[in-house]
DNA sequence: GAGACGTGGTC
DNA sequence: TGACCAAGTCT
């Protein structure tokens, strides 16, 4: 570590001290607690992470606890947060510990890549957020900050970028205190080095960076270009009979599997709202014969580059003779059951409605 | 190495 | 409103 990396890392310490948020999982040094952290907080927003964070741990305090979980128990307190399979993952993580490291979690970083789910980034921060070891981070806001620092002018993407970026941050890691050095990285480029206008003018290392000297910053590092959306729409039935709803569980090989989800049918943009009706009539006539479908919410959100559109239809199932052509992932359930059950983010939304009047009802009786 | 994998917040 | 962004990993 020559002097001038000695200089930016003491400033980097000065600054994150002074300005570095409270979050919860810096409060802590436990290595399990860490690592659900930093599962949870890939491609995912801090605000977004905190609640979940919170939850997962009370319901699975420690490694054995997450061990000895029920995966769909695992999913319910992922149910919103998307990427399931890290779910999956960190739930095949736990075990592995268990099972082969005597329910420790790893110290070094080569043991810890061999976990399921655990990459470079994980490892690293495990290693030196959970116990102090000299291991460099490389994820998207210390990229920005090391890219910028140096010049460098890669696509981010790439894997020649990459390497330089472990490089740099390797250079940049003090023997002692990586800890709080990764993190003040991360917080760095969180809070000042952002994507767009980086707030260079409070940046504690601005004397250092070379994209900032030479007004770079606009194009360091560059954009990286995105695929293009398409429109994707569904349509689903909400069924009910006698208290209970009709609910489907994902099957492998599909989009959201291990989740549930109320019955859907997916429309194409030439599909007419009559023929979406016809195609639902043939949905709900499966699980019996129906009353009139009739819209009665839609949902828009976006996929990575899909644009999806969710119509959610309720239907009242009135006979008894239900016709399950998939008995295994179909089902009744109550509304109290549904609550338990993991759903993703749309149609966590249409339990909430669902739960949500029947509390209502339930408040006025 | 490119593509898949979710969602909510921001400007 | 839409485009962009966020503590990546796996195939």
């Amino acid at each position: 570590m020559d002097k001038k990396a000695k200089e930016i890392s003491r400033r980097l310490a000065a600054w994150y001290h002074k300005a570095k948020r409270d979050l919860p999982w810096r409060n802590t040094s436990d290595p399990y607690s860490i690592l659900v952290s930093e599962v949870m907080l890939q491609q995912t927003t801090v605000s977004v992470v905190e609640p979940y964070y919170l939850r997962f741990l009370g319901a699975f305090p420690d490694v054995s606890a997450l061990a000895r979980a029920h995966e769909e128990d695992v999913l319910r307190l992922w149910s919103g947060l998307g990427y399931y399979r890290r779910a999956r993952l960190l739930h095949a993580a736990a075990k592995s510990i268990v099972a082969q490291h005597d329910g420790r979690v790893p110290d070094n970083v080569t043991t810890l890549r061999g976990l399921p789910g655990v990459g470079r980034y994980t490892a690293g921060a495990v290693a030196s957020f959970g116990y102090g070891k000299a291991a460099p981070i490389v994820e998207a806001n210390s990229a920005r900050v090391l890219t910028r620092l140096h010049a460098y002018r890669g696509a981010l993407k790439g894997s020649k970028t990459k390497q330089a970026l472990w490089d740099f941050a390797e250079e940049l890691l003090p023997s002692d205190n990586a800890r709080e050095h990764n993190y003040a990285l991360m917080e760095l480029g969180s809070l000042i080095c952002v994507p767009v206008k980086p707030l260079c003018e409070s940046c504690p290392i601005a004397f250092a960076c070379a994209a900032h000297v030479n007004n770079l910053t606009d194009s360091i590092p560059p954009a990286s270009p995105k695929p293009a959306k398409i429109s994707v729409h569904f349509a689903g039935v909400v069924t009910e009979r006698d208290g209970r709803y009709l609910v489907r569980r994902i099957p492998e090989g599909e989009w959201h599997h291990g989740l549930y989800e109320f019955p859907k049918i997916t429309i194409s943009a030439k599909t007419s709202c009559k023929k979406a009706r016809e195609m639902l009539g043939d949905l709900v006539h499966l699980y019996g014969s129906c009353i009139d479908p009739a819209p009665c919410m839609s949902i828009k959100y976006t996929v990575t580059h899909h644009r999806v559109t969710l119509q959610v239809w309720r239907a009242y199932v009135k006979t008894a003779d239900v016709v399950c052509d998939y008995p295994d992932i179909l089902s009744w359930v109550s509304a109290e059951k549904l609550r338990k059950l993991p759903f993703g983010s749309a149609q966590k939304k249409i339990v909430k409605l669902i739960t949500g009047r029947l509390d209502s009802l339930n408040t006025e009786s």
